[in-house]
Order: structure tokens, then C-alpha cells, then sequence
DNA sequence: ACTACGTCCTGCTTGC
DNA sequence: TGCAAGCAGGACGTAG
């Protein structure tokens, strides 16, 4: 599932690939590829040179030439890839843009929670992202901020530190893991932690999330761009997603096994015994 | 204003 | 063996 790191090792790839060049054709295959508030139709892009992709939490931008940005997000399964003009194309291919350089700019989405925008910009951020909180690594991001935002709700640590309009970036991975490491139990009303465990959740997730687009980025692919969420980070550094029935990974001391609750009809996954209320 | 839940979607996994 | 139910989950709309 994208989250901050993966989204983040999209971005630098299109900025690798992307930039600089110019879209000749575009192609939306599926209808839902495109929000239905976007702005315009994908060819409004036709005959623009990308000039940087920026992002801010999961969603990304491309911005051109032109006064017109096209914001993406992942959703739950959302791909871009750089590939061949004409080469096969992937079973989920939802838009295409034919760029200058003889290559395709291919969004790939099996199960449609992602969408495309044509978008403005105001004070440098597309509308559709503006109620969108700065995530960790925004240079203007303010920990003591959100902090003390954090602190004044009511509502479950894990559900606040998802709300994106609170911070950003974080999803359901990334939260149990932080979490985790910071010995919170994810059922803990927010208001009801110090200043210094919030603090040490964000810490957390903020490390946990450094780690795994340092993992992300070393495992691209050169030629195309291509994220799934299965970066090798997935397989070893993670310490309760997908772990329910295993051991906890903090050492001797603890010998539980981590155990998987309901959360908003999805699920957490969380150590017993390190993570008490 | 705030919270909780349903909805969108497809493919893999589980269980009868 | 086959089929249906369960599960995965981000963001948003709506109901309470």
C-alpha cells in the first residue's frame, strides 16, 4: 500500500525520468481515472514540458509549463511507470501520456482508488491538496505544532495519526509501526498522552518511514518506475504488520506474540504486552 | 464541530 | 474441487 516512502520513491523517479519532458498525447482508458472535480480533461496537458513533481503526504504533482498541475494519488494500488511508446501494456492501465523523448508516462491502477487531476496551484499547493497537512519531511513542518494539536483530541492515537489533515503521510503500515515502537497502544485517546509520548510517535514514525524509502530507493529500478509497497524493507524490517502470531521483535525480554484487533473495520496490529493502555 | 461508519474496487486467501 | 465469503485499505461523503 503507498504511504509516504512509497509515494516518495515515485516522485523521485518521475522527477528523474519525467522532467524536462514534453507530453505529446495523452489517453484516459478508464473513466475513474480522472476525478470528476478535475479541472479539465488529461489533454489539457498536450504539448507541456514538465518542469518538477512535488508532493505533500500521499498525494503527488507534476507541474509544467503552464499554469495547470496534474495531481495524482496512489490509492491503494496506483502505479506510474516510464516505459517503451508501444510496448505491452498492463492489465490495469488507466491514462498514457506520450512523451518527447519516445517513452511512455503510464499510470497502472488494479483497483481504481487512485485518480488523476488537472489542477491550480495557490500559494504553491493544487486546491485538491490544500486541506492536506505538511507530513514530517516538509521543511515547514512544526513537531511541537502538531504536538499539541494531537493532544487536544479525543479520539484514538491511531485514528488521529492517520487523519491526513492532522499529519500526513502516515497509512495503516507506518502507523502500527510506529506505534509499536513507541509502546503505545493504538486504542490510547490521544488526549490522554504527555507531550513527550506524542512527541515520541511521531519520532517513530518518522524514522520507520526514513528506513523504508531508504530501502525503496535503493531497490528502483533504473528503467521504469514501479512501486508496489513490496520494497524488500516489507520482508525484514517490519516489526508487527503482517507479524499477528509471531514474536515480538523487542527483544528477550518480551516473548509475546503480536496479536491483530479490529480497527474501524480494518485491522491493528500490535504487541500485547509493550503496548499497554 | 466532531466522530463513526459506509463506499468505492479487484484479486488473493480462507473456509465450508 | 468449487464457490462464496473474507480481507486488504485511502480518502471522502454522509449520518448521527
Amino acid at each position: 500500500m503507498p504511504e509516504l516512502p512509497e509515494v516518495e520513491t515515485v516522485r523521485a523517479g518521475l522527477e528523474k525520468h519525467v522532467v524536462g519532458k514534453t507530453i505529446i498525447t495523452t489517453k484516459q482508458l478508464h473513466p475513474r481515472a480522472l476525478r470528476p472535480d478535475s479541472l479539465g480533461p488529461l489533454k489539457t496537458f498536450k504539448g507541456a514540458k514538465v518542469k518538477r513533481v512535488n508532493r505533500r503526504g500521499k498525494f503527488m504533482w507534476l507541474e509544467f509549463d503552464r499554469p495547470e498541475v496534474l495531481v495524482a494519488h496512489l490509492g491503494m494500488s496506483g502505479q506510474f511507470k516510464v516505459q517503451q511508446q508501444g510496448s505491452t501494456q498492463e492489465a490495469h492501465l488507466r491514462a498514457n501520456f506520450a512523451l518527447s523523448n519516445g517513452k511512455e508516462l503510464r499510470f497502472i491502477d488494479q483497483r481504481t482508488f487512485g485518480w488523476l487531476a488537472v489542477d491550480t496551484l495557490t500559494d504553491g499547493v493544487p486546491n485538491l491538496v490544500s486541506h492536506i497537512a505538511r507530513d514530517p519531511f516538509d521543511p515547514k513542518f512544526i513537531k511541537a505544532e502538531v504536538v499539541s494539536n494531537i493532544q487536544k483530541k479525543r479520539g484514538q492515537i491511531k485514528k488521529v495519526i492517520l487523519d491526513q489533515e492532522i499529519i500526513s503521510g502516515i497509512g495503516n503500515i507506518y502507523a502500527d509501526e510506529a506505534l509499536w515502537r513507541a509502546k503505545i497502544h493504538p486504542e490510547t485517546i490521544a488526549s490522554e498522552l504527555t507531550k513527550t509520548q506524542i512527541s515520541n510517535v511521531i519520532t517513530a514514525a518518522t524514522n520507520v518511514m526514513l528506513r523504508a524509502l531508504a530501502a525503496g530507493g535503493t531497490s528502483f529500478d533504473e528503467l521504469y518506475i514501479n512501486v508496489n509497497g513490496e520494497s524488500g524493507y516489507f520482508e525484514r524490517s517490519l516489526a508487527v504488520y503482517g507479524r499477528e502470531g509471531e514474536q515480538c521483535r523487542r527483544g528477550s525480554r518480551c516473548g509475546s506474540k503480536i496479536i491483530r484487533i479490529a480497527f474501524a473495520n480494518r485491522s491493528s496490529r500490535l504487541c500485547p504486552a509493550c503496548q499497554t493502555r
